[in-house]
DNA sequence: GCATCAAATGCAATCGTTTGCAAACAATTT
DNA sequence: AAATTGTTTGCAAACGATTGCATTTGATGC
């Protein structure tokens, strides 16, 4: 039953006894046409089930209405594909991209070619890029930065780039959280993340400013590196007190993820959640609430994040510079920290 | 610095003093072409940072590469767009159709139009299409499968189909979890979750299969309708506990979400889990384990199945007919249920 | 030296839209 | 009635690759 050749412009303008030219504004609902000739082709197109081919419109037009959006992993521990925040951006770009007349092509760094903007853009695959996630190597991005290609990035917007990044105030995020723990009287706050990642490294400079603003201990033995998968902070935790007791009595972690592992390696241990030990995640993915105790975290906007990503990336299409933008975050206060 | 007008094939072409013909298929790597200039001119489009520009390729070879994926929401409520699960079997159809040759492009049925299989397939901007989940109502998926455009749809694998649907053992599941509960000494199980739904039909049937099988109480009151988040079972289970008290002391619940907003709604009252309530969920998500008490779950194997999916998709692409597969499922013990 | 054959390359049509420009048409003014 | 507008439509040339077929090239045998 498919049609053995299919429809194309030109036989649905025979169809109606219209040019091609005039077919093809018609659908466009090009003012030019006069609107009933417009609406009798729109509706003719739409009884015989026709589209016009993208790839044939694309290829005149040299516009894809296609935004790649690259998962920038940081290694190749697929752990890191199903962290519950990334992919909630992803989502809400969808969304956001679908809504302002884009598609969304997705893929990973892990899987995509080297050279970004010579693989999506050049190759007309797609007209812009959005990477979420800096990771520890920035090379890639600059490559893309360079080519002029429309670019932007979910990071650290702090970070003095030649891109426009769009990320949450990290700084201030941690130091919101450490700032509650403190007020909630703990003493010895242990930073558990990475702090050679760009975001994770500001976070990391927020905690170190509070503590510092109370007087409290910063030696380096407080700051914990580890990945950032709930089973890597599970690890770290569980070893570390083995290793040296409890000498902590705060965690202020460089996600939900790191902090549930945490929280999970504490519990295991009898130790009292927020009594013994308080902790603050970061993100506020879906599940924060639903643990317990419910995880006290620093929200990320996602959804207002998206639309301002894309709203920035637009601008570029359009041949407008666009700027970095550093995005509100709002400490959730719940059951795992004490409320001073 | 960007080239002011683009370097294209005929152009690669004119650098190495070859036919475009020669150059296409060099690039192609097709063997009509001597070795040698085969490499120098692929050489030489490295160095020129020069690639096929797809728009054009696709046109005339009418082949896209690219695969429409389309999140099959049920509802507005975007609640749905979070589900981890989701998500995450998203994150592995990439990884599966990446290493095939093929681009993803993201989708959700509340954005697409109406007529995927014209939105996608004869507008040329997808060769196949997925769908995750089969939502409540299946028209749209009839539609693409009468349209007979290459399709498959992550769902219930049983329910007879025109289409090829690639989904777990789902009634196994069910039946396994409640025999788990049955033999932990569960006498009045609950099941909540969503039976219109096609899945979570199946699951239910599993369900009764163990409770018969056990003699045990099947009354209708033991079935609680509710959206399969964990709000809604969240909210479910705290009003019927205020309605009629803890007449139920294990629950099989259809998605691992839906049990932990369960689980949430029960600590909450202080009720002991597992002792006065076991749960089991569905899916095994990343975040199953880290709960107190540890999700016991019935595992779905996403990364098989997005390999035997985008399998089926191949077959009907070179096209072959491709066929339904029911992927094992298994249950996964841990603190939320007794042992037995 | 010429026919024969295989290997390597080139010619030119084609995929299905879009769009600058010209043409046709209708309405209005002189 | 001709000239002047303004609307609506059509012509035909792109866009940049791929591919069936023809052609060249070089090797081989007689």
């Amino acid at each position: 039953m498919t049609n053995e050749n299919k429809l194309t412009l030109a036989g649905l303008a025979k169809l109606a006894s219209v040019s091609t030219s005039t077919a093809s504004r018609a659908l466009n609902d090009n003012p030019l046409i006069k609107k009933e000739t417009r609406e009798r082709l729109q509706a003719l197109a739409k009884e015989h089930n026709f589209s016009l081919n993208r790839a044939a419109s694309r290829l005149r037009t040299k516009k894809t209405n296609v935004i790649a959006v690259i998962l920038n992993l940081t290694d190749s521990t697929d752990q890191s594909i199903s962290d519950p925040f990334l992919l909630k951006v992803v989502g809400d770009l969808n969304q956001v991209l679908n809504k302002n007349g884009y598609e969304l092509l997705l893929s990973n760094s892990l899987m995509a070619s080297e050279d970004w903007a010579n693989y999506f853009i050049s190759s007309s695959r797609a007209d812009g890029i959005i990477v979420i996630g800096q990771g520890k190597s920035t090379s890639n991005i600059e490559q893309v930065a360079a080519s002029g290609a429309p670019l932007v990035v979910w990071g650290d917007p702090n970070a003095s780039s030649s891109y426009a990044v769009v990320g949450s105030n990290n700084e201030l995020g941690s130091y919101l959280a450490a700032k509650h723990l403190i007020e909630g009287q703990c003493k010895n706050i242990l930073f558990l993340g990475d702090p050679e990642h760009a975001e994770m490294n500001e976070r990391h400079k927020g905690y170190r400013r509070a503590l510092i603003e109370h007087n409290l201990n910063t030696s380096s033995e407080l700051t914990l590196s580890c990945d950032i998968t709930s089973k890597a902070a599970y690890d770290t935790i569980s070893s570390v007190i083995l290793d040296k007791g409890l000498f902590f009595d705060g965690i202020v972690a460089t996600s939900d993820m790191v902090a549930l592992g945490a929280l999970k390696a504490l519990k295991e241990r009898y130790i009292g959640i927020p009594n013994d030990v308080s902790i603050v995640g970061f993100d506020d993915i879906a599940m924060a609430e639903l643990f317990h105790p419910s995880l006290t975290t620093i929200k990320q906007n996602t959804k207002l994040a998206s639309q301002v990503m894309v709203e920035q990336l637009i601008k570029q299409l359009e041949g407008q510079k666009a700027t970095s933008v550093v995005i509100d975050v709002e400490l959730i206060t719940r059951r795992s920290s004490r409320s001073n």
